[in-house]
DNA sequence: CGATTTTGACCGGCGC
DNA sequence: GCGCCGGTCAAAATCG
């Protein structure tokens, strides 16, 4: 709920390259050997640049056979769970929401609970549960459930006394490198990351549906300060972050995670 | 030393 | 009533 209005996945991922700077206008007026030289480094750039849409254009074609692959097994999973929730609702077709499974307990409330799911992929190696979505959380238990060998943790919210919002994580049973959270009532407080910067904990403010991706910036810093410069640096720029996006590992993943949760919510999940 | 995590015990609901 | 199960509590352990 509140992540969709934080999040926003929409990616362009046209494979445009970014506008080449304008030449030096005194190339023109160069000769002989220098000329030369400049056309075979325009050359060069040239193929570099051919050479980069192909890899993005691959990337892209990639990253729509994942895309495709995804909504498969989402179908899939949807059919499964329709049948699974078929076969154990039974009588009691009076649920009024279909996000609130396995919650019997809500029969006393007069209100609805405001529930909500969230998916996260991580890193197979990652076997914390921690989700990073800003709020300060505070682990009060732990559970193996029946349906699921994974242990699920309990968390209430930590970061004011009052605030009765709680969320169960666990680990999917089908892809251990995702991780389904439930978010329980709403927040009476507003986000810590809107009060304040968070104070340098191991977890910095961040949507549960946008994993960290770190863009070194560092090498790109120009060292003349000529105005020309100036167009050439925010090609630089701009091709390092397309490049450091296309060579993380992580960012297909985060795509990935990203576009499902996007599609999860625009199917009332 | 305070905050947080871990983990076994406990509680209440539910089905048989 | 009994056992199972999910959820919560709270003391101990751990961390920064």
């Amino acid at each position: 709920m509140e992540f969709s209005s934080l999040l926003d996945t929409s990616l362009n991922l046209n494979a445009k390259p970014p506008p080449l700077p304008p030449p030096p206008p005194d190339y023109a007026k160069q000769e002989g050997e220098s000329q030369s030289f400049t056309a075979f480094g325009r050359n060069e750039e040239r193929g570099a640049l051919v050479e980069e849409i192909n890899r993005m254009s691959a990337e892209n074609k990639k990253l729509t056979e994942m895309l495709s692959m995804m909504c498969e097994n989402y179908s899939g999973l949807r059919s499964q769970l329709a049948e699974y929730r078929s076969k154990k609702r039974k009588s009691n077709d009076n649920v009024e929401s279909s996000s609130s499974d396995e919650d019997s307990s809500n029969k006393t409330l007069i209100k609805p609970n405001i529930i909500s799911h969230s998916h996260v992929r991580t890193q197979a190696s990652d076997t914390s549960l921690v989700m990073k979505d800003g709020y300060q959380w505070r682990k009060y238990g732990q559970k193996v459930t029946r349906d699921n060998p994974s242990p699920r943790a309990y968390f209430k919210c930590s970061f004011a006394p009052t605030c009765p919002v709680k969320k169960k994580v666990q680990r999917s049973v089908e892809d251990q490198s995702i991780v389904i959270a439930t978010y329980e009532g709403e927040h009476n407080h507003p986000h810590p990351s809107k009060v304040e910067a968070p104070p340098n904990r191991s977890s910095p403010s961040l949507s549960p549906l946008a994993p960290r991706i770190t863009l070194d910036l560092t090498n790109s810093t120009p060292s003349s300060d000529d105005l020309r410069g100036k167009a050439q640096v925010q090609h630089c720029l701009v091709e390092q972050m397309a490049s450091t996006l296309t060579k993380d590992p992580t960012f297909k993943a985060a795509l990935a995670a990203a576009i499902s949760g996007k599609f999860l919510q625009q199917n009332k999940w």
